[in-house]
DNA sequence: TCTATAATTAGCTAAATGACTAAATATAGA
DNA sequence: TCTATATTTAGTCATTTAGCTAATTATAGA
């Protein structure tokens, strides 16, 4: 019962819904990928993913620097889950929304994005 | 998404999944006897019902003084959620204990406890 | 080894939430 | 009509939570 508290916790806020989402269309995201998504601190798209993961709904995966986070597949949150939330945001203009940005935001390389996020300017005027 | 999040913000809750739980077991409970299972005050029991009402997850019906509260079948919560919760919890101590209370609970009518409630014995002393 | 940097953790604040009691509402029955 | 009473709503308080900034951790590359 606590771990199925959990996961309806993890998925009650708007962000982590907004974050299920995107992992719902792209295999995997980096924490930096996912912070420019929603907008907000690095550090709260942390704590964030910290709860969807400790629910057991995503998983993580470190690269050199860089974390990247997707579904998990195995954890006993499955089967129906996914695919409900799924066919309940299908159509949501925000999630239609989310998906157009993250298209964009996947063209960009991690490390631009990190350098936007430290507040540099891609292209510096002086 | 608002209403997505609205039934898993609903589920979220120890009390209010027991609810659930119990309405999974039994067609109708009324307000006093969801009150006697969870020992809240009547008011507290009450909120998490609107919660729950309000999230399309359940309904109620009223009967003279009486409210009655069941799953709300028709609305668009269904098909994957009761039966995936319901799995969940299957074994779940607190719900089986919770099963076993209401067991008891169904063969008191609803006055005397409501009268229990109250806080009138129900065999005074003097 | 030292520096830069991606991510997380710690610590804070404002808002949301769950509990209670008291007051209000609505209905059954005298 | 008046009284008793099942339930809900209003109001209060303690706890939790989502956001932020600052500090910490861990890794890549000079």
């Amino acid at each position: 019962m606590k771990n199925l508290i959990a996961v309806f916790k993890a998925l009650s806020d708007r962000n982590r819904l907004r974050i299920f989402a995107a992992l719902l269309a792209y295999d995997e995201l980096c924490a930096c990928q996912v912070t420019e998504l929603l907008k907000v601190a690095g550090a709260t798209a942390s704590r964030h993913m910290a709860i969807m993961v400790q629910a057991g709904l995503i998983k993580n995966r470190k690269q050199g620097r860089w974390v990247y986070y997707s579904l998990n597949k195995s954890g006993d949150v499955q089967s129906p889950v996914p695919e409900w939330v799924e066919s309940k945001l299908k159509y949501s203009d925000e999630i239609k929304k989310d998906l157009k940005a993250l298209k964009k935001i996947m063209t960009i390389p991690p490390e631009d994005l990190c350098r936007q996020q430290r507040g540099e300017a891609c292209c510096p005027r002086d």
